[in-house]
DNA sequence: GTCTATAGACGGATAGAC
DNA sequence: GTCTATCCGTCTATAGAC
């Protein structure tokens, strides 16, 4: 074993561990629902079972706690989406595009409170927050870029692949204002967006 | 609409009347910008160049505020485009939708900070103040079901009229994250959208 | 690790003078 | 119409006991 892997381990396992978790998750869907601003840490060590200051023995401040929710959000759909891509090598690129949005917007809606509380908080947060979200964001935004430049084909200009990004990313995120998991099926809604993306010859 | 709204929107003249409009305006831009949780009544009575307490002269709750400023967000998009539908009427229903489209942005990204508050902040506010823009959201919908119902012909499903709608209104009020009014251009967007559209033989 | 207790700042809202 | 003054609640964060 590794001296890494002992002491993600180490981390990982524990009273402090299992604590600091369920704080990021009840973290999570108070900022999914209320907001960043209206997440009381009263409130939230409330839920966890807990006294508000306890709260600083795991977090250093409450912008620490949602800088760490926020990546964590943005890091749950990208592994989640590129592990679905890298078992699905010999797809077309279109297959993949589709399949890609699949994973996206099933981890929105189902698993993931930590993906929708930042998109939801991401305008309203502190610039501190925001500047240490830059990285993860951005790699995600790559993560796109291939996989509609594999679609487009190699004569896509660099406006076309992220106009395509922006409309099918917002078309995804947006579904947090009106998806009701009763009503509404993420089958039927992606083969909506997929009719909208023509076959290409490569 | 409330009595209240009704006779208030009434008083358009006077001293008060400018007051009014002026607290709203400052109050979008701070909405906008910093959410509804954030907003405080003392900043925006200071920008506003009076003292938090005499803003009570002009609304009677900070949720009043913050409704009346949605209210009017949604009114101006929509104003915005059903006049520009209504003086095309010879358009195709392509060009038409194509036509929402390209107003329905404008709009949003260049005029209105009313439209993107309400955008914005409409997840986080209190269940009262939605409650309260439920009949002017619906109108809009409806507006864009029409639009769109014409566009894909008698033969649509309701199901494909939403789901088409949630699409292209997504990949419209998404570019409140990305759009920088230096680097980009609302015409370019929009027929990066168009082009996903299929020309209808109706 | 979690508690109690509290500092210190700021929030929305109201009353009454002018 | 706007101001001053203030009530009362809530917030994040800290210090120190256990």
């Amino acid at each position: 074993m590794t001296g890494t892997a002992k002491a993600t381990r180490a981390r990982t396992k524990g009273k402090a561990a299992d604590a600091r978790r369920e704080i990021l998750k009840v973290a999570a869907r108070m900022m999914r629902e209320n907001g960043y601003a209206d997440m009381s840490l009263r409130d939230l060590a409330a839920e966890v079972g807990m006294k508000a200051g306890s709260l600083y023995y795991h977090f250093p401040s409450k912008e620490d706690l949602a800088t760490e929710v926020m990546r964590l959000g943005v890091e749950m759909v990208e592994e989640a989406v590129t592990d679905a891509l890298e078992q699905s090598r010999k797809l077309s690129p279109r297959d993949r595009l589709v399949l890609a949005m699949r994973v996206h917007l099933k981890t929105l809606l189902s698993e993931s409170d930590f993906s929708s509380a930042h998109i939801r908080c991401y305008p309203f947060v502190p610039e501190t927050v925001r500047a240490e979200l830059k990285t993860v964001r951005r790699a995600y935004d790559q993560v796109w870029n291939n996989i509609i430049a594999a679609y487009l084909g190699t004569d896509a200009e660099p406006q076309e692949i992220r106009h395509l990004r922006y409309t099918l990313i917002g078309a995804m995120n947006w579904s947090l204002e009106w998806f009701n998991a009763e009503k509404d099926d993420v089958e039927a809604y992606i083969a909506s967006i997929a009719a909208l993306l023509p076959v290409r010859k490569n």
